[in-house]
DNA sequence: GTTGACTGTGGACTAAGCTCCAGGGTTATG
DNA sequence: CATAACCCTGGAGCTTAGTCCACAGTCAAC
């Protein structure tokens, strides 16, 4: 398999798995006589743990991170991986609630704002702004 | 009052009073004869209004935009304001509910894992992660 | 009159995560 | 053999919202 080939299967961008390699996130790869990268499914799998991983709002920095416990498995704990997990998980409960905060400031102008065809003169929104 | 003071009252860096100046953020503001730039209570209040619309997550180019209509209030409707808050409101309700995707995934792999000493070679999340 | 704190300008630099480009080689198809 | 579609490298550029820097002028206090 090339580079077309698992990107599309990935559904990312050539360049993003270039740019993955570069960045060590990914192991090095197999070249054939004309320097074209040959994945299997070791890469297959590989990359797709980086994809999963972003998804779950990881950052190339902590998904480095990952595939470091990932390759050296036997002498890692479970209690590694959960605790960054936990952590992640933490980071993302304090950003819903800043957005929760934010949302509901949002609904409470947006309510309290006429909305009509009247000039903005007195518009509630624009006075809330100015504190 | 100069910029030392108006960053400081507004509790941002002068740095970033120079750049919301430069973006055209802050409306022109008075020299003194010396080159220094002396700001008045209109200052501070359109200074206020930019920090309040970026504390509810408008980017610095949506704020732009507040300010024109804020400006040109009496040519400008509520209902032109109200769709840019309901807007935003939309984008940050999004936001909430892919991160609240997210927090659920997470606390369903950390609760899988048993996060103990045990090597992690067979640790769920791991395997969770490639799919 | 000389410190020290303040202000001015223009431009370089940062983070993160790509994306695009030029200039070139390779492979499959007709 | 020609053409299209693919791949290579190195490096530049993009986005957002600033931050930092050098170098220089200004102002208040002692």
């Amino acid at each position: 398999m090339l580079i077309g080939e698992l990107a599309k299967r990935c559904e990312v961008s050539i360049d993003t798995v270039r740019y993955y390699e570069k960045q060590g996130l990914l192991s090095k790869v197999q070249r054939a006589p004309s320097g074209y990268r040959v994945y299997g499914k070791k890469n297959l799998i590989e990359l797709a743990f980086v994809l999963n991983a972003k998804k779950l709002g990881f950052t190339l920095n902590e998904i480095t991170e990952l595939l470091e416990i990932r390759v050296e498995k036997a002498d890692r704990h479970c209690a590694e991986v959960k605790q960054l997990v936990e952590d992640k998980q933490a980071v993302v409960e304090a950003k819903i609630a800043e957005l929760e905060k934010i949302r509901q400031a949002l609904k409470t102008m947006a309510e309290d704002c006429c909305g009509g065809d009247e000039p903005a003169v007195y518009c509630s929104i624009l006075e809330a702004l100015e504190n």
